[in-house]
DNA sequence: AACTATTTATAAGA
DNA sequence: TTCTTATAAATAGTT
């Protein structure tokens, strides 16, 4: 897009990569603002940055609402506890985390 | 965008609200995953359709994955238990669901 | 499910 | 970093 096509893969320089990733990431924000006004729909949104900061986007407030449809819909939620893999698995996330 | 521009407001025709929301969704997937290769970034997306029927993205495999990075990061899950009150609601989510 | 006229997003550059 | 602009990409209406 714009005046060269950029190959898809990562981009080397950092500098240049947080660029794109400013740009993009406000791009994508729009389309997703975009979709769940046009079609009447729930849309939720994570991106973390190449520094490692965070940005959500929930259509209708708070991402964790769009967390608890989705674990009601998956069936992750049952009876008021996480019983998943991997929501098990959140138990340990912080020890066993590499970042 | 296309033919004409679109009101940014609800699509009022069931049928080319539909329409548009699988465009869209897949637009909007197609960016997500860009987001994360250009960028090399964890990305994900939750999008629930007109008819209520779920699609997710994840950039590194399993939404819940992206989940984690964003309890972790925001302090909501900690010591083996989600403590914010809005993951306390997630208890009572079945029972005081509307939809 | 494809097409295509247009609008929109954005890569470089200023 | 904010603005510009040439160009690639997304998509609304059509077929």
């Amino acid at each position: 897009m714009g005046r060269n096509k950029l190959p898809m893969k990562k981009i080397d320089n950092p500098s240049r990569r947080k660029i794109t990733y400013s740009k993009r990431r406000d791009g994508i924000i729009k389309k997703a603002t975009e979709l769940s006004v046009l079609c009447d729909t729930d849309v939720g949104l994570l991106m973390f940055s190449p520094n490692g900061r965070l940005t959500t986007f929930a259509s209708n407030g708070r991402i964790e609402d769009v967390f608890l449809r989705y674990f009601d819909q998956s069936n992750v939620l049952e009876a008021g506890r996480f019983r998943s893999n991997s929501m098990k698995s959140a138990r340990n996330y912080k020890r066993d985390k590499k970042r």
